[in-house]
DNA sequence: CGGGATCCGTGCCGATACTG
DNA sequence: CAGTATCGGCACGGATCCCG
């Protein structure tokens, strides 16, 4: 753990631009939790993704190589996407951070005021 | 590892929100790299963040009690932030997804293609 | 069913100027 | 030194329409 920062790439912004926005987590935490996983299965799981959100994700996801995006020539069309090896072996660190919000983020919810509402 | 989204909140969600912003992870690995530091010494540790940035982000730390900050009545002003016992234990799972970026970022990249130049 | 293409609003963040 | 305040660009992401 250097001061990476700074110079050419810093794994912490490298990480972070890739999974650090509001969908890529939550679609591989839903493919480990369901496996293979089609298309309207994915968006029917999370609920509020919407349909390009979706799309852009996994094609962003698939480009990295942490998911795999299978088309069978059927009609009607039938597309399937899972995690890879690469994938798979990211979500063991996904898991440890999100055990981490279990135990800390009530805590922080409450000094932050919990006077935010619904909003939504 | 349940199927938490949806309903009330999601931990993934929660941390992405928190921590998943531009600077708020550069600054707490600076901050456990160094140790105790002032403002001043943060941002030139980090060199291209904002003052407005590092402040703002060093609020909403302190609301979370994720750093403490410090502040000596002299003139010049001192300021000293550094991390809480709560900031300090999310760090090893951090590091962890550090880890597996140091692994595996550099292939992505390569599939990514690397022709998106400098573009900064 | 599984997208692609387009338009557009919101909010993050940077730049700049000013202060105790 | 360590901020606060204000303005504004621009990218992220939502809504909608269309297609094979």
């Amino acid at each position: 753990m250097e001061n990476f920062h700074h110079i050419g790439s810093c794994p912490i912004r490298d990480v972070l631009s890739k999974l650090g926005d509001k969908w890529t987590m939550l679609i591989m935490v839903t493919l480990k939790t369901n496996g293979t996983m089609r298309f309207c299965d994915i968006q029917k799981t999370i609920g509020d993704i919407s349909q390009r959100m979706l799309t852009v994700t996994l094609r962003s996801l698939e480009t990295d190589g942490l998911i795999v995006r299978k088309v069978y020539a059927e009609v009607p069309p039938r597309v399937e996407y899972s995690l890879t090896e690469t994938g798979y072996s990211l979500m063991p660190h996904i898991e440890s951070l999100v055990g981490w919000a279990l135990e800390h983020m009530a805590d922080i919810m409450e000094r932050r005021g919990v006077r935010e509402e619904v909003r939504s």
